[in-house]
DNA sequence: CACGGGCAGAATGTGCACATTTTTTGGAGG
DNA sequence: CCTCCAAAAAATGTGCACATTCTGCCCGTG
C-alpha cells in the first residue's frame, strides 16, 4: 500500500540536509551577497520543497549564528560592520593563542612533519601561481593547528569562526588577498620547534594583526538585490517539479 | 468575528521564550537527571502549550547543544561521559590561556582594581561558608576575566562551555566541591600584575588540572527516571487550563 | 524456555489552512 | 511634490490532522 508514499511529499529526512547544505554553501563561497533577504516562500519555489521545510532550515541557520533573523520579518544575509569582523578576528587570534600555549607542551617530531608538509603544499601552491588553492590551504593551516590538539570542542569553536569570517572576507577583503603569508605560517611552526611559547603566540599575534589590517570597507549602505533562482540555479530541484507560478 | 481569537492560541511570541527560559533553567540548575527523556507530548501538557511551540523549544536547545537530539527519537538530556567532561574543560582551559595572553597587554589599574575586588567577594562568602555565593563567584572570576577584553565572541564562547559544564557538574562533581580556590584565582591575578604572561598561563593551567583532577565518575549505566510535572512544578501553566486527560 | 516476528500503541515529523504581522500601494490632503 | 494614512497584498507564525517511525508486548515456533 506504500508505493509510492514517499513521492507525495511526507517524510523525507534527507530533504533538510540537502537544502541546508545547499544554503550553506553559497554562504560560505560568497555567492549570497551581505543583506540581501531570504523570503521562504521563493526559497520553496527554487528548491521545490514544502514552505515549512525552508522555515526550519532557515531557523537552523539563524541560531548558528549565520543568518540574521528578525521575528516577523525573515530571515537576511549578515551585514557585518567592519567592526564586527574585527571581533572575530580577534576571537580567533586569542582563540589560537591559547592553542599554541597548549600545543607548545606537546610538540613532538610527528606534529611538526605534518605542519612543514602543510607549508610545504601553501609554498607550492603560492609559487605556481594557485591563488584558489592557496586561500584554502592558508586558512587550512590555522585549523591544521587546532585540530592538532585532538580536542572537538575547540575544533568546533574555530570552525564556527571562520564560517562567519570566510562570510565576512568575502564583503570586506579586497579581491583574494586574504591569502596568509606563507612565511608568517612558517615562523609560527619555528617557534613551535623552539617550544618559544613567547615567540610563538607573539608571531602568530603579529599574523593576525597584519590580516586585519587589511580589511578595508567598502560600504554601500544600499540594500542589494539578487536573483536567487540564479544563484541556485546549478542544482536541480530535489522534486520533479518546481511549483507552477 | 476575530472576538476573542486571541485566546485560542495563535501568536503568542512571548510564550516561546518562557517556555525556553523554564527548561534551560532546570538544566542550568540540575533539576533534569542526566539522560531523561524529554517528550514533546507531556511537557506540552505540563505548560499548558501546543506541542508545536515544545517541539520547536527543543529543537532550538539540540541545536545549542544543551539537548542530544536523535532524529524520530526526540529529546534527552545529555549523559556527558568523563571524557566529554574532560574536553569541555580542557576546551575552557585552553581559551583562558588565550584570554591571559591578550589580557597581558592591557592591564590597567582599572582592571586590577576589579579582580581585586571579586577576589575579596570571593574570599569574603568563603570566610562565612556561604557554599553557593562562592560557587556563584568562582564560576563568575573566569567569566569576569574573558568579559575584560570586551569582545561579544569571546564572552559567549565561554558562555557556552560554562552552561555546558554546569550541566556536567551535577554529574560528575560530588556535592559542591566545584569552588575553585580563591587562592589559584589570586595567583592568576598576581601575575597578571606583574605583566607575567608565561606565570599567569601556568597558574592558570594548574588550576584548570586541579579542579579537572576531582572529577569523579558515578556512572549507573541506568536510565533514570524523573516525574517532569514535578520539576516543573514551581511554575504555573502558561494558559488557564491544563490539557485534561 | 529461549528466540524471533509482527502487531498495536505511542511518539515524532510534515503538509496544510488560516491567523497575524509587516510591507507595499494608492490616493487624499496639505 | 511631499507626507501621511488606510487598505490590499505579501510574508511570517501557529495549530491541527494525519503520515511515518519507533517501541514494547504478545504469541507462535523450534
Amino acid at each position: 500500500m506504500a508505493m509510492r508514499a514517499q513521492r507525495i511529499g511526507k517524510a523525507n529526512p534527507a530533504e533538510d540536509e540537502a537544502v541546508y547544505q545547499a544554503i550553506l554553501r553559497a554562504l560560505l563561497e560568497g555567492k549570497l551577497k551581505a543583506g540581501i533577504k531570504l523570503a521562504e516562500t521563493p526559497l520553496a519555489d527554487i528548491f521545490g520543497v514544502s514552505r515549512e521545510r525552508i522555515r526550519k532550515v532557515l531557523h537552523r541557520l539563524g541560531a548558528e549564528r549565520r543568518l540574521e533573523m528578525i521575528p516577523n520579518r525573515g530571515a537576511r544575509v549578515p551585514r557585518p560592520t567592519l567592526d564586527d569582523v574585527r571581533r572575530v578576528y580577534e576571537a580567533h587570534r586569542v582563540l589560537e593563542a591559547g592553542v599554541l600555549s597548549q600545543l607548545v607542551l606537546r610538540v613532538d617530531d610527528l606534529l611538526l612533519a605534518r605542519l612543514d608538509a602543510h607549508l610545504a603544499e601553501e609554498r607550492a601552491a603560492a609559487q605556481r601561481g594557485d591563488r584558489a588553492t592557496s586561500v584554502r590551504l592558508s586558512g587550512a593551516f590555522h585549523v591544521h593547528l587546532v585540530d592538532s590538539i585532538g580536542n572537538p570542542e575547540l575544533s568546533r569553536m574555530l570552525g564556527d569562526l571562520l564560517s562567519r569570517s570566510s562570510v565576512m572576507v568575502s564583503v570586506y577583503e579586497p579581491a583574494a588577498q586574504s591569502i596568509c603569508a606563507v612565511d608568517e605560517h612558517g615562523a609560527i611552526v619555528a617557534a613551535l620547534r623552539d617550544r618559544d611559547l613567547m615567540r610563538a603566540i607573539a608571531v602568530s599575534r603579529e599574523h593576525f594583526l597584519h590580516v586585519e589590517g587589511r580589511l578595508r570597507l567598502d560600504e554601500d549602505a544600499t540594500t542589494p538585490t539578487q536573483d536567487l533562482a540564479a544563484v541556485f540555479a546549478g542544482r536541480r530541484p530535489l522534486r520533479g517539479k518546481r511549483r507552477s507560478a
